[in-house]
DNA sequence: AAGTTGCGTCAATGGTGTTGACATAAGGAC
DNA sequence: GTCCTTATGTCAACACCATTGACGCAACTT
């Protein structure tokens, strides 16, 4: 990690050769429609650097490591789903839509939530965003040790399908395309003797090919719903 | 991808320079043995080469590109993870123990848990462990659609939160450490004032450090548990 | 107007996957 | 046992990648 080339204030605002004037915001913002735009390979130093107008080397006085501008990056994507998300209902809706948001933004962002959603951005968004999530827990009713790990149990579980879905949307085409038609070709071909559950299910197989957040996240919170009805 | 650089079947075994071999077999071992024991480097074309003793160039010879070899090395370790996997008692703890059995395998090969936990590697083991899988839901019970979109909200799951804990450990050292450190340091100097919820359960924050899993596998089994007894 | 120094630029290092041409030895045919 | 074919290992090259240290300009401070 390189050292001292990042200030925390910063005072000279020179132009780059074309014009631009670098700033923190600009990169992130940049970073994340190239991530967007283009292929999974599109976020690259080079890249955003020819993107910005700017030499490659230039993000290092804002960045320490392509690992501090991912998180960066990641933080943004937290606030823009959670921008003004203040659950009034009761909790469990609160965290269904809690849940829909932070699924549905890194679905719009596959390629920084593939590399980001098992990260701790530590960072403004996201401790906004713990603030909210704890806060609906315990306005569940669990006590503080049980909304803690009741929280994690559900952010992770939220996260970690979302990591799922984002990464094979990540996918280059024709492997995403190899990937989904699996259910549809190799899982349909098996010998009936050697799979009988599968060639129970053939027709049914398809669906393996969805997402499975709906139905997973529906599980969860029936879960959690009961074991407040319990405690 | 390389077009028909890689046979079905091999006759010819012409030895490496030093001596070796090849083998489909073998660099998939090697991979696997390469990928644990260095960091998280050290899965590379060239690196495997000279760990076989064989120019890089060599595995295009077995392996389309390394996206194949990916799916290959994970299909191994579903292999691994499901051996001698023959669940006999009542279905719950028949997916309760599939659910560690995948979890720990992955957790055994972190590097490649965080690249492949979201392929489907449409090779045997897999084709077996699905077949298991969905054999347990039916066990419980459920229809064939209900079976084929719980398994998939399972094993998803499992897989996600897999793949989490593995990339979090596959994570450099010191930027795992950060990651981790967040919870007793950034995550407990928040002013009180702005983060209400997050001063009160200040002691119990450092569990978000720790996995989940646990707790979420029990969440999603109680409610597949609801479910079967409800329908 | 002069002096510091922040910051953009340049060039270089050592890594990556992948490919096409090449050479050689393995195995089949006789 | 010898010849032929060709599978397969090797080599060199291409086009990328992140990162760093030296350099010098220009924007602020005084």
């Amino acid at each position: 990690m390189a050292t001292g080339r990042v200030p925390v204030e910063r005072r000279r605002r020179r132009p780059t050769k074309t014009g631009t004037v670098l700033t923190e915001e600009l990169i992130v913002d940049c970073a994340l429609r190239l991530a967007g735009e283009h292929g999974a390979e599109a976020l690259s130093v080079r890249r955003l650097g020819a993107a910005l107008g700017c030499d490659p080397s230039a993000l290092y006085r804002y960045f320490h490591d392509t690992d501090d501008l991912l998180l960066a990056v990641a933080d943004r994507i937290i606030g823009e789903t959670m921008h003004d998300f203040a659950p009034e209902g009761d909790w469990l809706s609160g965290l269904r839509e809690m849940a829909h948001r932070v699924y549905s933004g890194y679905s719009r962002h596959p390629r920084i939530a593939a590399m980001a959603a098992y990260r701790v951005t530590r960072r403004a968004h996201e401790f906004r965003a713990v603030e909210i999530g704890i806060g609906l827990m315990r306005r569940g009713g669990f006590g503080k040790e049980a909304a803690v790990r009741h929280y994690a149990a559900f952010i992770d579980t939220v996260l970690g399908h979302a990591a799922l879905d984002a990464a094979h949307l990540a996918l280059a085409p024709e492997r995403r395309g190899g990937d989904t038609r699996a259910w549809t070709e190799a899982y349909q071909d098996l010998p009936d003797a050697a799979y009988p559950q599968l060639a129970e299910v053939r027709h049914e197989l398809p669906l393996m090919a969805h997402s499975s957040f709906e139905n997973a996240l529906d599980l969860l919170l029936s879960a959690l719903e009961s074991q407040a009805r319990a405690g």
